[in-house]
DNA sequence: TATTTTCCATACACTACCGTATGCTCTTTT
DNA sequence: AAAAGAGCATACGGTAGTGTATGGAAAATA
């Protein structure tokens, strides 16, 4: 009994023996559950992110996850602060170039998000924003993530020599349009995807 | 009892005495069901539309809502149903306009989804959006009004000038850019929100 | 080896929701 | 006025979820 009052709670890390390596990860930490519980936010939202469904994906019961973690809020907060911290990183990598290279770096930035290719990631993406419309934290987060986002293109676009009034709306136009590219259902309107995307792009980052 | 063989069931209109005008409302119909309905669903997601929920804000129980619809699904695809209606009036008021206007209707489209005004529009258009993404039936509706959408924006490209390949990359940019922005979180970036929104404007219809 | 500590299962109380059954009241019809 | 039906309330059973309490097995520690 009194267990609780050691427990590692939100997602620190467990505590092992201070002498021993990490032991293989034969049980579950904290970080594994976050793991499963963004796959399950990409494929069900937030809605569908319960901690008994989750325990039976992991093998377990929740008898498991309340000694992990004190609440279900808790998770929830483990989960966005694992999705801001990829963002950034990711975005970091993304827009990171060497002076000139500017453009294609815009280009590739757009195709990274576009559609098919990862699909998972959108519908994170996808899934947190919704989360964000009804709960403050998230919103938060995400305000935080969009900000950085249109800061580092912002930067790209004016290294490519666009003033800063122009290089703000581009940021906003691209990733208003990623983003709402993804919400859209356009098969039966496109005649040919790779022409369609290529013009879009084009019209984002070209004069 | 069996009073449910007769009962109006999904929202066909409640059949009064045949001779006499409609009763001013005193009562419940499907309709003003489907009206808070709405109203829930733009302020709480697909998740948050619940029988007894929605029945103590129209001031009944759900003993009531069950009179007027046969369950849960006969409401949401009543909710359907009149979404999709009202989005194909309003695209058709919308793009409706004797030739040489077209740029400008162009921008007033963008204009009256634009943010700040029609927000409870924006809310109900991204919450049915995301229910689309978890059920079949609203990804259904989503996408013949996508189309429909498309379609008329990209007739309205084409008769100011362009070629068909240009008015539809243009039209998908236009309804990307206006869905997306709405998801983001932008009040901290923008320095000047009205000219911002005239320049992403000019890149969607500008030569 | 004995004893903590870690990690998880089980069982429970509680709440929220869906859908049904039934009865009550007011209105309309005959 | 009597009968029928429309519109709603109440009560119930059933399911699914959260969080707690407790016990038990396995591993780490002493």
């Amino acid at each position: 009994m009194e267990n609780k009052a050691v427990k590692p709670q939100t997602g620190t890390g467990v505590v092992r023996s201070p002498g021993k390596a990490a032991p293989a990860r034969s049980q579950l930490d904290p970080a594994r559950w976050v793991d499963a519980a963004i796959d399950v936010l990409a494929k069900d939202g937030i809605a569908g992110l319960r901690v008994e469904l989750l325990a039976k994906r992991c093998g377990v019961t929740k008898g498991s996850f309340y000694w992990h973690f004190k609440d279900r809020q808790a998770l929830l907060d483990a989960v966005l602060e694992r999705w801001r911290e990829g963002r950034i990183r990711d975005i970091e990598k993304t827009t990171s170039v060497q002076p000139g290279q500017e453009r294609q770096q815009l280009h590739y930035a757009i195709e990274v998000y576009g559609a098919s290719r990862n699909r998972k990631g959108m519908s994170i993406e996808l899934a947190v924003r919704d989360w964000a419309r009804h709960d403050a934290r998230a919103a938060a987060v995400v305000e935080a993530v969009d900000l950085y986002r249109l800061e580092c293109t912002r930067r790209l676009f004016v290294s490519s020599g666009m003033d800063d009034a122009e290089a703000r709306s581009r940021s906003l136009l691209l990733y208003g349009c990623v983003f709402g590219l993804s919400l859209m259902h356009f098969s039966r309107f496109e005649t040919n995807p790779g022409d369609l995307k290529k013009r879009i792009a084009e019209h984002i980052v070209a004069d």
